[in-house]
RNA sequence: GGCCAGAUAGCUCAGUCGGUAGAGCAGGGGACUGAAAAUCCCCGUGUCGGUGGUUCGAUUCCACCUCUGGCCA
């Protein structure tokens, strides 16, 4: 685990060629194909040198979700000890590691037709309203959600309508945790200001290598969305806004290293509080194994 | 050189009929159950450009100076 621009896909790949590692990415944006600049995704050269599982594995156009990847993790993860090696996790999407480490309540998944009734319901009569049928239905749900997080109300909402029992219902079930071992490990870089610099550089190399043409390859397909889950990616969003002609170049690039500084942030939240987690301040290698005792995982 | 307009938070600006000031953005902290690279919540003291003057009291009024725009020479 590690904040955007910490090292830690590039100590996972040095960490996979000591032994019998496979990496499984845990990563909401590298699931999508034709999305590989901006998602700094491993080259095809590592790729096929080394074995990685959750990269390209959806078009644009079909969304993703931490139960998709809880799933999909827990499948591949037995399939790889299955062959004798290690699965090694390696991502930033803090929920996605929480989903598999302590699992999700039996929910429904996102139901297209409904969320657009219920934004529907929200244009006409505003979020108030939306909290407010909440707060008939799911009072808990209700009093925990806030009343600007329409993202948390609509589900909230959604899974009352499918199911026909409030979501907190259904998460006072006992949930399934994680099936495997995990060894927990955290890059956190420590120096804030270096961590901000690398951001700006490695976005300006994106750009460099050809960003805003990859994201014109997707604007240009037609089909997809503004509101897509994928085109809400950092880099993403502000390319795309400055392809439909929103914004300039310089605010686009301004935008984007910002969001990404963002983003840092929260996962440095999720990171101090995480329980049980090994730290390293910097993507070593060495320090890292001293950590993982191999033996251990396989003989265990 | 003359005239005009500015100079207030890291940035863009508002404001104080004279009682030492507040928004947005940035930044920081927090929350997080099928969108999570998402979506939200909380946090604003800064020689109010400098020096004098008037005043009980000046960031606010006056003078001069400095700097930045614009216009005229």
């Amino acid at each position: 685990m590690g904040p955007t621009a910490s090292g830690k896909s590039a100590l996972a790949v040095e960490l996979a060629r000591t032994g019998p590692y496979e990496i499984i990415s845990v990563d909401s944006a590298l699931v999508y194909k034709g999305m590989d600049i901006g998602t700094a995704k491993p080259e095809p050269g590592l790729l096929a040198e080394i074995p990685h599982h959750l990269i390209d594995i959806r078009d644009p156009i079909d969304p993703y979700s931490a139960a998709d990847f809880r799933h999909d993790a827990i499948r591949l993860a037995g399939e790889i000890m299955a062959r004798n090696r290690i699965p090694i996790l390696v991502g930033g999407s803090m929920l996605y590691f929480k989903a598999l480490k302590e699992g999700l309540a039996v929910l429904p998944r996102a139901n297209e037709a409904i969320r657009s009734e219920i934004v529907q319901f929200a244009a006409e009569k505003g979020w108030n309203a939306v909290h407010q049928r909440l707060a008939e239905v799911d009072p808990e749900a209700a009093l925990r959600i806030h009343i600007n997080d329409p993202q948390r109300l609509q589900r909230a909402l959604e899974v009352f309508e499918i199911t026909g029992k409030p979501m907190t219902e259904w998460q006072q079930e006992e949930m399934v945790a994680c099936p495997f071992d995990l060894l927990e490990i955290a890059v956190i870089p420590t120096n804030r200001q270096k961590l901000h610099e690398a951001i700006r550089a490695r976005f300006q190399q994106m750009l460099a290598a050809g960003l805003v043409d990859e994201v014109k390859q997707l604007y240009d397909r037609g089909d997809l969305q503004a509101g897509l889950p994928c085109l809400k990616a950092v880099g993403y969003r502000q390319v795309w806004s400055y392809l439909a002609g929103e914004v300039d170049y310089e605010t686009m690039t301004e935008k984007a290293i910002i969001a990404t500084r963002q983003l840092a942030k929260r996962q440095f939240t999720w990171l101090r509080s995480w329980q049980g987690l090994q730290q390293i301040a910097a993507p070593n290698a060495s320090e890292a194994l001293k950590i993982i005792d191999v033996s251990s995982i396989l003989g265990g």
